[in-house]
DNA sequence: ATATAACGCGCG
DNA sequence: AAAGCGCGCGTTATAT
C-alpha cells in the first residue's frame, strides 16, 4: 500500500480589472507561475483542476469565493480558508513564531457580514460588499498570508494538531457555504398547520391570533386587570405582585413555582407569544422561498469554535417546528445526533477509562448509574452537566463530587482548566484552539481585589470574576473539542456523500442547487446533529456514510481511544419531534 | 428620535 | 425546575 499523493496546493486571488489568478505551490513551498484569466472563467478553471486531481484550494475567504462556484455547479473537495485559520492562529498558544501573522492585521476580521439569506450570487464578486468579509482577496496578499500561516503552524512544537484544525475549520467553511446553497427543505404548509393548531388561523396584518386573544383574556381576568398589556414584562410583573404573587421576574421557571389561577394561562400565553414572534407567519414570509430556508452559517462564530448563524435563528428553531423540515418528493431525511458528545469528548481527552467504559455502546448516563455513582439517569445527567459547566450549588453541587471519585482523570482535566482560567491563564482545545485571554477589565478587578487595602467588596468581586472565568475555561476545553469532533465528522461526511452516485437529472432536488441537488447532501447542522437530504434510493447509503464518518472522526481526533461516539439515527420523510 | 442594554426564551 | 457553559433574536426599557 502506498501513501496517497499529497494533494497539490492551488492559490486563488484577484488581480486588478476583474481578472483572477491561480498559482500552484510547488513541493518546495515556492509559488509557481501565475495563470491569469477572466473572472467569468473561474468556475470552469476550478472545475478543471478539481477533475484532474482535487487540489487544496487556498483562498482568502470561503464565504466570498465558494457560493459563486456552487451556483455554477462546481464543488471543491478541500480548501484552506485564510480568514478562518488566521483567527485561530492569531491566539494559538502552540504558535511560537506568530509575529508576522499577528502583524498582518488586515486579516483580523470582525463578524462576517451576512449575505442576508439571499440565494448565492450568480457570479463571483458581483454581490455588493454586503456578502463575505473585509479581508484582502488579491493574489499577492493571499500568497503572503498563506506563507505566514504555514510558518506559524510549522513553529509549533507539534504542528500536526494545528494542521488538522486548519483543515477541519476550512472544511467547515465549505460545509457552511454548501448548507446555505442547498437550504433546509421547508414545508410551509406543515409550518402553517402547526401555527394554526397552536395560535388559530393566520390573523390579518397587525391582528393578534385568536388563541392569544382568548388566553390573554383569561390572564387579565385571573389578575383582575382588564387593560393589562401582556407584552410588557415590567407591567405584568407589577400586576402579579398586586395580585399577591411574590415573584421578582416574569420568567417561566419562577412563575412555575407559584400556585395561582393566573400562572397556567400566563405561561401558555408566553409560549404562544414566543412562537408567533420568533417563528410565526412573518418568519415564513421572510425566510422561506421556493421550499427552502437558507440561513447563513458562521463557522467559528463562537469563541469555542462552535458555529453561529445569522438569519432567522437557524440554530434555535424550536423542536415544535421540526416536522416542517421535510424532504423533497422522492427524497428522505437522514437525521443523526451524537449521544452525549461533550462528556465522551472529555473522556477521550482525559484518557478516562472508567468513563469510556460507562458510555461504550450505550447511553452514557445509564452507564454512570450502572457504575453505581448515582441512583438515577436524571441524577447522572445533572452531575455530568454540572461537571462540565462548573456547578457548585443545588443537586449538581451535591452530585459532582461523586463523579470526581469515579472519574478522577476526566474531572482533573476540567478542574485544571478551571484553575488555569481563575489564575487568568488561557486554555486550549485538543487541536489547539486557544481561549481568549482575560480582558484588561478582568485583570483590573483582580489587581484591585489583591492589594493590601482592598475592601471586602473588592475581594469578593475579584473572587467572583475569577470563578466566572474558571467556569468559562472549564467549559471551553470540552465545548471546543466537541466542536472539533463535529467538524471532523462534517468534513469526512461531505466527502463520503460526494462519492455516492448521482441521480438522474429528473430526480434531482433542484432547489438544492446544481452542485448538490443530484446526490445526498447536508441540509442541517446543529453542534452535535446533522440532517442529510438524500434520494430515497440512496438514503441507506447516506446513513452508513453518517455512521462511518462519526467513527472516522473519533479515530482522527483520538487514535486508539476506547471512547466511542454512538449515534441516534433515523431515516424519515420529515424530521421528527 | 435613535442607539444600546436588559430581559426572556429558543437551541446545543 | 433550575443550576453551571455557549449562542441569536425579538421585545421593552433606558440612555443619549
Amino acid at each position: 500500500m502506498t501513501a496517497a499523493p499529497r494533494p497539490t496546493t492551488c492559490v486563488l486571488g484577484r488581480l486588478a480589472g476583474g481578472r483572477v489568478a491561480l498559482c500552484e505551490i510547488g513541493g518546495d513551498g515556492e509559488p509557481g507561475p501565475r495563470q491569469e484569466f477572466d473572472e467569468e472563467r473561474l468556475a470552469e478553471v476550478v472545475a478543471g483542476h478539481e477533475a484532474a486531481g482535487t487540489p487544496r484550494w487556498v483562498w482568502s475567504d470561503t464565504a466570498t469565493w465558494y457560493p459563486g462556484l456552487l451556483a455554477a455547479g462546481v464543488r471543491v473537495e478541500r480548501c484552506h480558508d485564510l480568514r478562518l485559520v488566521h483567527t485561530i492562529l492569531q491566539h494559538a498558544a502552540a504558535v511560537t513564531d506568530g509575529a508576522a501573522l499577528r502583524a498582518a492585521t488586515a486579516w483580523e476580521t470582525g463578524p462576517v457580514v451576512p449575505a442576508e439569506g439571499r440565494p448565492p450570487a450568480a457570479t463571483l464578486f458581483d454581490v455588493a460588499p454586503a456578502a463575505g468579509s473585509a479581508v484582502p482577496h488579491d493574489l499577492e496578499e493571499t500568497l503572503a498570508e498563506h506563507a505566514r500561516q504555514q510558518a506559524a503552524i510549522a513553529s509549533a512544537a507539534d504542528p500536526s494538531p494545528l494542521r488538522l484544525l486548519a483543515a477541519a475549520e476550512s472544511a467547515g467553511g465549505l460545509v457552511a457555504a454548501e448548507l446555505q446553497a442547498a437550504g433546509m427543505p421547508w414545508d410551509v404548509v406543515e409550518h402553517d398547520r402547526i401555527l394554526a393548531e397552536q395560535l388559530g388561523p393566520r390573523p390579518g396584518h397587525g391582528q393578534p391570533p385568536a388563541r392569544m386573544v382568548e388566553v390573554g383574556a383569561q390572564v387579565r381576568t385571573a389578575l383582575g386587570d382588564p387593560m393589562l398589556s401582556l407584552d410588557s414584562p415590567p407591567r405584568v410583573l407589577k400586576a402579579l405582585r398586586r395580585a399577591g404573587i411574590d415573584v421578582s421576574s416574569t420568567s417561566q421557571w419562577e412563575l412555575a413555582e407559584h400556585d395561582h389561577p393566573v400562572i397556567e394561562p400566563l405561561l401558555r400565553y408566553k409560549k404562544l407569544s414566543r412562537l408567533l414572534t420568533a417563528n410565526g407567519w412573518a418568519w415564513i414570509d421572510e425566510w422561506v422561498h421556493e421550499g427552502r430556508y437558507r440561513p447563513v452559517y458562521l463557522p467559528g462564530g463562537v469563541v469555542t469554535g462552535r458555529w453561529a448563524s445569522n438569519g432567522g435563528g437557524a440554530l434555535q428553531i424550536p423542536r415544535q417546528l421540526r416536522p416542517a423540515l421535510r424532504a423533497d418528493p422522492g427524497w428522505m431525511l437522514v437525521g443523526a445526533d451524537v449521544s452525549q458528545l461533550e462528556p465522551r469528548v472529555l473522556a477521550a481527552m482525559a484518557g478516562d477509562r472508567a468513563m469510556a467504559d460507562a458510555g461504550r455502546g450505550k447511553d452514557l448516563y445509564s452507564g454512570i448509574v450502572e457504575a453505581g455513582v448515582v441512583a438515577t439517569r436524571a441524577e447522572a445527567k445533572v452531575a455530568v452537566l454540572g461537571a462540565l459547566y462548573g456547578s457548585t450549588t443545588g443537586d449538581a453541587g451535591r452530585l459532582v463530587p461523586r463523579l470526581r471519585r469515579t472519574f478522577p482523570r476526566a474531572m482533573a482535566l476540567v478542574d485544571e482548566a478551571a484553575a488555569t482560567g481563575e489564575r487568568g491563564g488561557t486554555v486550549h482545545t485538543w487541536l489547539g484552539r486557544t481561549s481568549p485571554p482575560p480582558g484588561p477589565e478582568w485583570a483590573a478587578v483582580q489587581t484591585r481585589g489583591g492589594v493590601v487595602d482592598a475592601t471586602t467588596a473588592d475581594e469578593e468581586r475579584a473572587r467572583r470574576a475569577g470563578r466566572d472565568r474558571g467556569r468559562f475555561t472549564r467549559n471551553f476545553v470540552v465545548q471546543g473539542t466537541a466542536a472539533e469532533w463535529a467538524l471532523a465528522w462534517l468534513a469526512d461526511l461531505r466527502l463520503r456523500l460526494s462519492r455516492i452516485a448521482p441521480v438522474p437529472e429528473e430526480h434531482a432536488a433542484t432547489a438544492s442547487g446544481p452542485a448538490l441537488g443530484n446526490r445526498p447532501h447536508l441540509a442541517f447542522f446543529l453542534h452535535d446533529e446533522v440532517i442529510v437530504h438524500a434520494p430515497r434510493e440512496h438514503a441507506e447509503e447516506a446513513a452508513q456514510a453518517v455512521r462511518d464518518a462519526a467513527d472516522a472522526a473519533g479515530r482522527l481526533l483520538f487514535p486508539g481511544s476506547p471512547v466511542d461516539f454512538p449515534l441516534d439515527l433515523t431515516i424519515t420523510e420529515r424530521s421528527a419531534k
